[in-house]
RNA sequence: GCGGGUGUAGUUCAAUGGUAGAACACCAGCUUCCCAAGCUGGGUACGAGGGUUCGAUUCCCUUCACCCGCUCCA
């Protein structure tokens, strides 16, 4: 797939009714997007088929919905205010950007020293200068030097060197990456909120309300589907990173030294279930993070990629957090989050294995992987070959003409089919026109009424991918849908 | 946020300092037909704002959006 290819997704998109830009009519609003009709049912779908993996056909595992507003304290324990926003400086020289505690960490000793004192405060003998030292002058700039030029301490633009470093240093800013609102009608900085930036915290919030009033024991899982809210410095790719997004995530809550075993189980767990939505096993990989890619809260984690047009990126992750939020919540809330092990007596904090999985990046990888140009009789043919459980329609009525009864007969069976699946009636148009359109909307089967079933009371079933059709009797049109859905 | 590119109909494109055209798609009708057939008719666009000009879709500025790269990223 050459690298067009995520414009023709756009446009297919567009076109067959996926995916619309949001608040087009006024010229749209940056990286968000609106699901049409094909599209919310796909991506239902993809839900309903997470939801049913993960917690239906699962006897440890049960679901909840948490609200998308939380105390703000719960970001506080989190880690996410402290963690979530980043203090950037550019070189304008150069344009490039840095973080700035990314900058700072390869500085000589002396431009921080200099920084430190500039800034009121003098690093002591074997104070680590990356733990200590620099998030104090971090801290310092952001909360009471706001316009700090940080001009004239030496601090070195290193992939500037051909120029030996030479900088001309922004003030620094700090970009916040969890969207604020106002909670109640007045705009009083007590009434500000975040909408959350991850539905995880919803989970651990409410572990004790959930092992109370499901009795679960370890092992288990609390599952959750839900938007979610990142004020992302660059966007783009499509549906691929966007600030309004929607998560599926489990917290499967373990013994701690079940964690390695676990974090291995849930990954190959997850890896599958992308292979069960019909995603191609060569363009899916499992990749282990390296330690400095680890976020705040994780011991070790794996990525779920996808080869996309523009390369490999990120599904899904699944990580040992560790005791980390149960115990940050312990910490921070009145109420202990603990779980009380009958088999030892005692009170513990659970190990959690997350896996965290984008429902849009989902959506865009079955798009992407689904579509297929192909010359048919001199024509060019586009259709996506999506499994029959993702596709947004399953089937497709077609009475070969408009009359003789055919569109009588052809709203009977219509009608008998909709009762189990989400079917399309379409009567307008060449036959061959119609069975395209369906091509690209990915339906997978299309039942065509004729003339012989007005003699004989059989109707053809076409597949989308061989175009072969099959006759058969029009009263077994449902059995024969069920059968072939059997095993997909 | 920076650099580059793009923005004209649903889609893909064209033309033009004098008010927009095609193909395909879509809708209605005819045809009654098994893989985008044909015929007739129809609706739909210069991303937004400002400036220059007698007149701007075209030139200039601003802005918005998309794509690519950088930067960043749980």
């Amino acid at each position: 797939m050459d690298i067009k290819s995520i414009e023709k997704i756009v446009s297919l998109s567009k076109r067959r009714g996926f995916i619309f830009q949001s608040s087009e009519i006024y010229g749209g609003l940056a990286s968000t997007w609106d699901y049409g009709p094909l599209g919310v049912e796909m991506k239902n779908n993809i839900k309903n088929l997470w939801w049913k993996d993960i917690v239906t056909s699962r006897r440890n595992v049960v679901g909840m919905d948490a609200a998308i507003l939380m105390h703000p304290e719960v970001w506080e324990a989190s880690g996410h205010v402290e963690e979530f926003h980043d203090i950037m400086v550019d070189n304008k020289l150069t344009k490039k950007r840095y973080r700035l505690d990314h900058l700072l960490e390869i500085q000589p000793p002396k431009a921080i020293y200099d920084l430190a004192k500039a800034l009121g405060f003098k690093p002591k003998v074997g104070e680590s200068q990356a733990n200590i030292v620099i998030p104090k002058i971090i801290r310092e700039i952001i909360e009471n030097e706001k316009d700090f030029n940080l001009n004239g301490f030496g601090i070195i633009d290193y992939a500037n060197l051909k120029n030996k470093g030479e900088a001309d240093w922004t003030i620094p800013t700090q970009f916040n990456l969890m969207l604020k609102t106002h909670y109640g009608p007045s705009e009083d900085s007590s009434s500000v909120i975040y909408l959350r930036p991850e539905t995880a915290q919803g989970i651990f919030v409410n572990f004790n309300n959930v092992v109370t009033t499901a009795r679960q024991k370890l092992p288990f899982g609390i599952a959750q589907l839900g938007k979610a809210f990142r004020n992302e410095i660059t966007t783009g790719n499509f549906l691929f990173r966007t600030r309004e997004f929607e998560q599926m995530e489990l917290e499967y809550f373990i013994y701690p030294e079940d964690a390695k075993e676990q974090l291995e189980y849930w990954s190959q767990e997850r890896l599958n279930w992308y292979k069960k939505l019909g995603v191609r096993e060569d363009k899916l990989r499992l990749r282990p993070h390296d330690k400095d890619e680890l976020a705040h809260y994780c011991t070790a984690c794996y990525d779920i990629e996808y080869e996309f047009p523009f390369g490999w990126s990120e599904l899904e992750g699944i990580a040992d957090r560790g005791t980390y939020d149960l115990d940050q919540h312990n910490k921070h809330a009145k109420k202990k989050q603990t779980y009380f092990d009958q088999v030892n007596n005692q009170h513990i904090v659970p190990t959690v294995i997350e896996a965290s999985a984008g429902v849009d990046r989902t959506f865009l990888t079955c798009l992407v992987d689904a579509y297929c140009e192909e010359e048919v009789n001199g024509e060019q043919r586009i259709l996506l070959k999506l499994l029959p459980k993702v596709a947004p329609i399953t089937c497709a009525v077609f009475p070969l003409v408009n009359k003789n009864g055919l569109p009588e007969i052809s709203e009977k069976i219509f009608t008998e089919i909709q009762t189990e699946f989400s079917v399309f009636f379409d009567q307008g148009g060449s036959i061959g026109r119609r069975y395209r359109r369906q091509d690209e909307a990915g339906t997978p089967f299309g039942i065509t009424i004729d003339h012989q079933t007005l003699e004989d009371n059989t109707v053809t079933l076409r597949d989308r991918d061989t175009m072969k059709q099959d006759r058969i009797p029009a009263d077994k049109v449902l059995d024969e849908l069920k059968k072939r859905l059997q095993n997909v």
